[in-house]
DNA sequence: TATGAATGAGTGTTCATTCAT
DNA sequence: TATGAATGAACACTCATTCAT
């Protein structure tokens, strides 16, 4: 591991603008959560991402300053994807619902690629990518306001209330992930109460 | 001759027999905790834990046959440590109070030592680890003859259950950690309502 | 991660394709060849070879997947060369000629470099080297049809009598070579009463 | 590899005096040709050694002050052992059936563990062990006074000779022993042939 | 702009040798 | 004297990154 005395920015080294470019940076990152979900990250090095997306090493390094860069766009790419669907979820007319929507989009993702997500989830932990903090900001942001609602039992503390129901849903899907799970809705009736013991909604209201 | 190839195995090379050995051992391990701990895993390497442990190189191949073998002693240490705590916790008059001692025990174990513990529950899903299901085996069993204590409500699939409520508390208390947060007190007060509501207590039951 | 164990491979990992690249290859191949030479088995190691070819050790490991790859590829490579000067000298009118021409050549081609010839004959008979047999079949095969001419005296086995023709030469020449004999007709003279013993023809004839 | 600065001395470090240290000796040296016959050299390494004699490594230092040392010493073993066995063969009243017996001789002992005999020769040939020429010496001598017998034609340089036909029956054996032929009397019966004819001996004078 | 050959610091692991017990 | 725990130089091999083409 050749780090360079200065570590690489982790902002991608250019947008890309032409056609072919975003063809290319799009192709990089598909590699990049297949090789991450198959082999772990222990398999997931530069040379091995360039490969299966089918371009030259060369390349990646054209679009991404470095490797810890294709994580964080990896990281962003996953949560814009999954802020789209939280959002419509978290849309319902009653609170209750919304949050049952909301742990099964949760579930729904997790389980489609479960190595991926918790292994990003994993990621999202090391220092030098909470400072760039955006990633699942906005997903924090949603969920809070869900729990701000007042069809919901008032929360003490409503930022602290949206981090620790994230935090109980993604314990339970990473480690069913884990264990390779598959029947969805199982999952999801598994969690729901405990999303909504944390809330104090006695089962009946949910 | 790094001979690169065929896995070295996890199992302990040799039982440490005269004293010094076994205070080698220990050091490793407390080492390997140390660096996990402060460096994360991209600065868990061999050279530095035993470096840190105040030993050469080869005495922890003498002891461990591999990187590897070194970490799954080290989630067996804690482990084994933890179940300790675990079983006293856990052996409260009453099954509510059992759980709370036991989700105190986890945040106490978790806070002390934030990383390190995260750390190791990632590498528990790594496929080699897997195998040697040993670890939190016994974490297992004893949440699970909790569970079906009948001052609970009786649980469909107990053993689900056990599984379910620890990735609660590890998905809490993990994220917690991640955070910085050191109130013990508090975080064990918002983990214990999804605890009780998965297990459809209500509130004041618990 | 030097993961030590599965043994790499010994096919060569990728053809040189670019002019760059195969300048690279017989460079390594001439600089394994010179290292061997001079100093002998123990010290032959990659980072040396790889210094001595005036190219990085990662630009080894990019063409061949391991030491004993290389030791492979050098092989074929000394065989190549012996083959084409082997099959000239069989191409005698007779068949006491073309033998003459043939020790002339083993002598000549053993004398020119006789430690690397020696090594590589030894490393010919360890059991991963064995498999990959075409090396030095080539070789058996011209000197069977050779061994198989009418105007020598008709040997049972033929096949038996065309590696036993080798053992003697190699024999002699490897001895010769070890102990720094450089007079290569004196050499020859010795070696060819041995071969026309061996198959039984009057030294008049021969 | 730890290379001493100054390598250590090839001798024996002390003669053992004790029979306890006989007996250690002993089982060091057959123990060092038992790991080589079955490991060859990649797998010969001094703990090995030690751990087949069932003895400590530190005993090994001992009575070796290296590798090296135990490697001569195997050598000289095997060469007294077939000293004596040479010397009764060429014992033979007609300097033909000596020849015979010696051939014999080395057939045998060479099937025996052909892997050992072969790797002892490789050995030999390195620069710090020619020096110890004292192998094979005694060996070269015997077989001398055999050249020089009034009843094998004369040869102008009788020591030449006494080393090519070393050469011409170890080429042989060593490629037999190599390819696992085991049919010792056929093996003989091809040695001959060739070591008759470099002495320019009619086959049927022989 | 895209490529991939080249690079070398870094890391896992071995093994000859020493020395305290 | 015998032991085996400890040592660290040496070596195989990887992979992030660069740059000439």
């Amino acid at each position: 591991m050749a780090r360079a005395p200065k570590p690489p920015p982790l902002r991608p080294r250019k947008a890309p603008r032409q056609p072919r470019s975003e063809h290319t940076v799009a192709a990089l990152l598909e590699a990049a959560a297949q090789v991450l979900e198959q082999d772990g990250m222990e398999g997931f090095n530069t040379n091995a991402v360039a490969q299966r997306a089918g371009v030259g090493i060369g390349s990646l390094y054209q679009y991404f300053p470095g490797k810890e860069s294709l994580i964080l766009a990896l990281m962003r790419r996953e949560d814009e994807r999954f802020d789209a669907e939280a959002l419509m979820a978290l849309s319902q007319p009653t609170a209750a619902d919304a949050l049952k929507s909301f742990v099964a989009a949760c579930v729904r993702q997790q389980l489609l690629r479960p190595n991926l997500a918790r292994l990003l989830d994993v990621e999202q932990a090391r220092p030098e990518f909470r400072k760039e903090a955006s990633s699942s900001m906005t997903l924090q942001a949603i969920l809070l306001a869900t729990v701000e609602r007042t069809d919901l039992p008032t929360q003490a503390r409503p930022d602290v209330a949206a981090r620790d129901l994230l935090a109980i849903i993604r314990g339970m899907t990473d480690a069913a992930g884990a264990r390779g799970e598959v029947d969805i809705a199982d999952l999801q009736r598994r969690i729901e109460p405990a999303v909504f013991g944390y809330l104090r909604m006695a089962p009946d209201q949910a």
